[in-house]
Parts: structure tokens; sequence; C-alpha cells
RNA sequence: GGAGAGAUGGCUGAGUGGUCGAUAGCGGCGGUCUUGAAAACCGUUGUCCCAAAAGGACCGGGGGUUCGAAUCCCUCUCUCUCCGCCA
């Protein structure tokens, strides 16, 4: 959520901040602030009512203990319950199409980013070099296969296309990679937080996935609204909520959270022929690292952040490169993202592994997450920071292919060897 | 699943219709005393709306009764206890 006072003080930075993410809100702008002036309109008219009706209020005891009439006074007070009641109402109608634009804003992106889309992408570091064959690679969908790592045919037996089955050394590989990663950020000073997956509608709508993208989870049903609960898209949809609607200390920040959890999204209608396999799943494994920080702090986290994806995926042995999202190309709820992305042979090109984001106040403010800054004893929002560190769906395949030998076997990164009782080669 | 009891400020816990935004204790902060600390004593200490003052709102959420609700009624959510069932 952006802060009304910058929308109300520099509605045209706001509507251009959103016109480089390439969507144009200049309508709900508008409306907005016409909104934010009825509002404050008819909350003065109200509270004046309020503050009449209070003052009578008090008087009513002494009246009767003087033993004069209360009844022209009752009369009095009903007609101002009346017309406090008609105001309320027109308050609270305003108010819920007033909260309902603002939630609607996406964030405003970082100044400093390009505008546009996709094609406005920077690759802003490189490591290493794409891998090259000595003979013609195969792709991770008939190495998988081979290999009995992933069934895919099995997954769509049980739950239609988009779903596999890890199998074996499949599996191993898979949970290997979650501890190479759960170890690492152990040792970096972060929480494991194991959260539930399904999650109530506050906590969408605090990462900003709601209400623009209900569309985009899984729902389960529920005779019951307020019971109605989704499968999370995220462990940052979870791990964001942590600390919903409280005011944290200044010494316990910045919080730095990791989480494993399967990630479950519809992915309507997003099938290429190049996202074969394991690229886009409507479940998969993923850690998330979540950093919850002062303002002035989260520069700093974001580029920590991002340095321990870009570590993580060096110590798999992979190529990679960092690529800094135009405007357009960030998520609704962030100011700015980086994306890790390694070459996936098979793919003919890069494909994300991580992506890393700041998202600054915009979420803090839609889930009231705040700090009491020691020094001035003022409540402040907190900024929240995320990162994918990693998701496996990506990395296995990518393992896969890189690491082939002309034979079909495949080379165990020597960091995953440990939690593999020393295996060095997957092989028939 | 059945029966019952609760939800009050950072915590504990009073308050059952009228200066109650709320008694008290603990904790926190500031001070006195002390070489320093502890103890003791004194003071202070919730959040939100509004540019701010004035004012208003907030005693789990929502609704109702009333001139007036933390207090009465309805409803939802959550917590606890007992029984049953399951792991």
């Amino acid at each position: 959520m952006l802060d009304i006072k910058l929308i109300r003080e520099n509605p045209d930075k706001v509507k251009a901040g959103l016109i480089a993410k390439e969507v144009d809100c200049s309508k709900e702008i508008d409306r907005i602030l016409e909104l934010d002036t009825l509002r404050r309109e008819a909350i003065y008219a109200t509270e004046n009512l309020k503050a009449e009706q209070n003052k009578v209020t008090k008087m009513i005891p002494e009246l009767k203990k003087s033993g004069q009439d209360t009844s022209a006074v009752f009369a009095e007070m009903n007609k101002l319950k009346d017309s406090i009641k008609e105001n309320d109402a027109k308050l609270s109608d305003i108010e819920s199409e007033y909260r309902t634009l603002l939630l609607s804003l996406p964030n405003m992106p970082d100044e400093d980013l390009k505008p546009g889309g996709k094609e406005n992408n920077e690759a802003i570091r490189f490591f290493g070099e794409p891998h090259k064959f000595g003979f013609e690679p195969k792709n991770h969908v008939d190495l998988c296969t081979n290999l009995g790592l992933i069934d895919y045919v099995r997954g769509a037996k049980l739950s239609g296309s988009g779903f596999w089955v890890y199998r074996g050394l499949g599996a191993r590989l898979e949970w290997a990679l979650l501890n190479f990663f759960i170890d690492t950020h152990i040792a970096d000073g972060y929480e494991l937080v194991l959260v539930p997956h399904m999650l109530g509608y506050e906590a969408g709508l605090t990462a900003g996935q709601f209400p623009k993208f209900e569309e985009d989870v899984y729902w389960l049903q529920s005779s019951e609204d307020s019971q109605r609960r989704f499968m999370l898209p995220t462990a940052e949809t979870a791990l964001v909520s942590l600390h919903r609607d409280e005011i944290m200390s200044e010494a316990e920040l910045p919080k730095k959270y990791i989480s494993y959890t399967p990630c479950f999204r519809r992915e309507a209608g997003s099938y290429r022929a190049d996202e074969r396999g394991m690229v886009r799943g409507h479940q998969f494994n993923k850690v998330e690292m979540v950093q919850y920080t002062r303002p002035e702090d989260s520069d700093a986290a974001f580029e920590e952040l991002v340095t321990k994806a870009e570590t993580l995926v060096k110590k798999l042995g992979f190529h990679f490169r960092t690529v800094k999202l135009a405007a357009g190309d960030c998520s609704a709820s962030m100011a700015r993202t980086y994306d890790i992305e390694i070459h996936i042979p098979s793919m003919n090109g890069y494909k994300e592994v991580s992506s890393v984001s700041n998202a600054r106040e915009y979420q803090a403010r839609r889930g009231n997450i705040r700090f009491k800054r020691a020094e001035s004893g003022k409540n402040e929002f907190v900024h929240t920071l995320n990162g994918s560190g990693l998701a496996t769906s990506r990395i296995l395949p990518a393992i896969v292919e890189q690491n082939q030998r002309a034979d079909g076997s495949v080379v165990v990164p020597e960091v995953l060897r440990k939690y593999l009782g020393g295996l060095e080669l997957i092989e028939k």
C-alpha cells in the first residue's frame, strides 16, 4: 500500500512511477484523491457530532440528580444519534471504496530502475561461462526419466499435468539441495521457520497477492467464508505475515528468516514449449529468505540477499548472470527486483532460479508491521525483503543437464555429496 | 465431534450501564540517593484518525439495545478445561 500523504502531495510523481511500471493508475489515483477529501470532510462532520453527543451525555446524570426534566434533551440526542448514524454510513461507504482502490495500487518502483518491461532488463553481473559439451547434450526430461529420478507420467496420473514425482535418487537429490540451502542460511544467521502451507486471506492481502491476484492461487473450499484458506504460492506470503499487526523493538531488527515450503501456483495458461518438465509446475519446492529491516538498512539487506543467492548458485558450480529488472517486470508489490538466472542448455537460454526483491514499506503498510524507533519513540513501518534461496525445481534440471556426461550419467555437485552418502555419480 | 469457561494496555489482573482510556502490581523509561550497582523513594509510560490545535476512535472482530456500553443482547473468530475420536 502506498502512503496517502505521498499520493496527496505528489500525485504526478506517483502516476509517473506507476506508468514506468507499465500500469496506468491515473484514473484510480484521481478518484483516490477525491475520496481522500470526502473522507476527511466526513470525518470532521461526524466527529463534531460525536463531540456534541459526548458533551451532552456527560451532563445527563447531573440533570437527573437535580431533578430537571430531561425529555427535551433526550429528543435532541435522538436526533443527533440519527445524523451520526447517517454520517457514519456515508463515511464507511467512502472508506471502503478508498481502501479498495488504495489496496489495488502497485508499489512504486525505485527511481534508478529503467522504465518499461522485460526488454529493458539489464544484466549487471556475470559469473563463469556457459557450459560447453563435447557431445550432443540431452535435455533434463530425458535424462531424469532415463535415470529414474523423476516420474512425470505417474505425476500426471496422480494430479494431472504440471505435477511430477521425485523418486529414489531424484528425491534424495532434491532433499540434498534443500538441506544444502538450509544449512548455508543457518550458518549465515537466519532463523529456520516452518509455516502452515494453508493461509488465511489476510496473509495474501499483506503480501500483496490479494485482492488483485486471487485467481493465481489454489483455494480450499469451506462452507464458512472466514475459514477460507489458500495454498501458499511462496513462503514469502507466510513469512511476511509473521509479524503482521506487531510493533517490534528497534533492537530486534533486522529479522532474518528462511523457510522451506512447497509452493502452489495455478500458472493458468502459461505453458510454453520450452517449459517442459519441471520448469513451471503447479507445485515446487523452495527455500525462501525474508528480512524485516529498518528503512535505512534495506538497501544493504537487499545486497546481502542477492549475494547469498548468487553464492548458492556459484557453489553448485553454475555459470549465472544477475539481472536488474526494469520497473515493469518487477511484481506489483515490489520496488526493486534482481533475478539470478542460470543457463539451461536445452532451453537455450537463461532461466530464473532466484528472484530477490525489496518491497520497502509496501507490505508493511498493508500488514501494519512496525517498529518503535528507540531514539524518538515513534513507530515506523519496517521494510520487508524476500528472495528465493533457492527454488529447486529449476536447479535440479540444470544440474542434470549441465553435469551430464556422454553416457547419460550425471556428476553430483561436490557440495551435495555429503548429503548423499558421498555419492559422486548418478548412473543407470 | 459433545459440554463448559474465557478474550481488558508490554505482562499479570480489577472493573457488570454514567468524568473508565480504564484501579493495582510487574516490567520499561527518567530522576533522587550511591564511587558504581542493587534496594528504596519520586515521576513517567498504549495505539490510531486528523497538517496541527481542538476533537474523535479503540477494552478479540462485526452488529444491536440505550440519552449513554469495557459492562446488556446477537454473531463470528480465537484460547483454555473436561469427555469422545485419531495420531
